[in-house]
DNA sequence: ATACTACAGTAACATATGTTACATTGGAAA
DNA sequence: TTTCCAATGTAACATATGTTACTGTAGTAT
């Protein structure tokens, strides 16, 4: 029995569905910054995230991304679950944040237990809420916020998800993933800094309050 | 048996599925421009919608509101969905756009249907699926076009789901549903007019490209 | 130690969007 | 017709964000 399904699992899963998810996923140990999904690939297993953080973006036709949300431990990435049903091709790119560790669950298993397990159904609505709830978010950000509390916004998710107060990125980095230049994050980083909101390094960023 | 359910489901519930349904819904017939959920409503039951169009919003604690996509024929609410099932308030705020006629569907029922018929599962899921895409579509907008684009991409929208060319709003109701300023929006329509993109007319306008 | 390079700070300017204020007009109501 | 008001047009200005260009600096490689 793979330890960690049974320790993240045992409360959401009935034993029966354990047992077979045991028999039939794949575990795998994935590095981090490590690309997962591609824009356009085709999905042909689903993985249940067994420990780390996934980042999960958006991108348009020039190349320009936008980070979408993270992924933590117990989720599931809700995209690739109706890309396996629907047998259509992603929409988003996922990249590992940190180190993760997933068990990737084969399609046909996946619509089998939906008719079989009420706990399985139950997961996998509340997988599509979560996601659902979480790109909304996403909206009001870009939709209400400026950009410097879209900024801290990031840096406290960030916290959060890696449990860390310290953001070990670049400016440009940052950049990317609010889809904004690097220079306009300098300067509101700067701004948070004279606030007393931050503390700035190289290379990374303390995060004063919490 | 409701004509309209038979006319747009017959190919996507099994016949028992649509037998059942025809039973247990309540046909609801709702005007235009009528609140049909309100943020932090708890739902009761799901809506099936049989024709017309629905307008689902964001609001942020500002009570700034975002107009988030359309519901048309065929549609159900995924968020209302969710909302059943977790028993948890609604995120967004519903809005008839056209009249609407619309079957609701107690949450019991929609929950026993889950473990019953594969096509109710298949059509919980693809609403899901079609919801996600549907609001990073949004975010799309939202993160990588300017206010032209996205109000030409707007009136473009609003043309194909009332399947009419001619868009009757004023400025100041264009206005809150992209979440900018009247001014802003009269602008930019000049500036779409000056560009032969559209027709303005005093509370009309009219689409000259599809 | 020296040179190099990625990263960060910042000024100066460009552009998109938001705001205020006021003028004009079409159509409804009296 | 006359009056009135919602809707629209537009100028002038404010602010947020994006861009270019240059500087300083920490850390690494030589």
């Amino acid at each position: 029995m793979i330890q960690e399904l049974k320790d993240n699992y045992k409360d959401v899963f009935e034993e029966g569905l354990i047992n077979e998810i045991n028999q039939v996923a794949t575990f795998k140990e994935i590095p981090e910054n490590f690309k997962i999904i591609e824009i356009g690939d085709y999905i042909k297993s689903m993985p249940l995230l067994l420990s780390g953080v996934i980042k999960i973006f958006r991108e348009d036709t020039n190349g320009d991304e936008l980070l979408l949300y993270f992924l933590e431990n117990g989720d599931t990435c809700a995209m690739t679950l109706s890309c396996c049903i629907g047998q259509s091709k992603s929409e988003i790119r996922a990249v590992t944040e940190t180190q993760v560790k997933l068990l990737m669950i084969p399609v046909q298993k996946m619509e089998e237990w939906m008719a079989k397990y009420n706990s399985w159904r139950t997961f996998v609505l509340n997988s599509y809420h979560n996601r659902l709830n979480e790109v909304m978010e996403t909206v009001d950000s870009i939709a209400f916020l400026k950009m410097d509390e879209r900024l801290l916004k990031y840096l406290k998710d960030k916290a959060r998800v890696t449990h860390n107060n310290s953001i070990h990125n670049t400016h440009q980095e940052i950049a990317y993933e609010l889809h904004t230049s690097r220079v306009v994050v300098s300067r509101l980083l700067k701004k948070l800094e004279n606030m007393g909101k931050i503390e700035l390094n190289r290379n990374h960023i303390r995060l004063v309050e919490l």
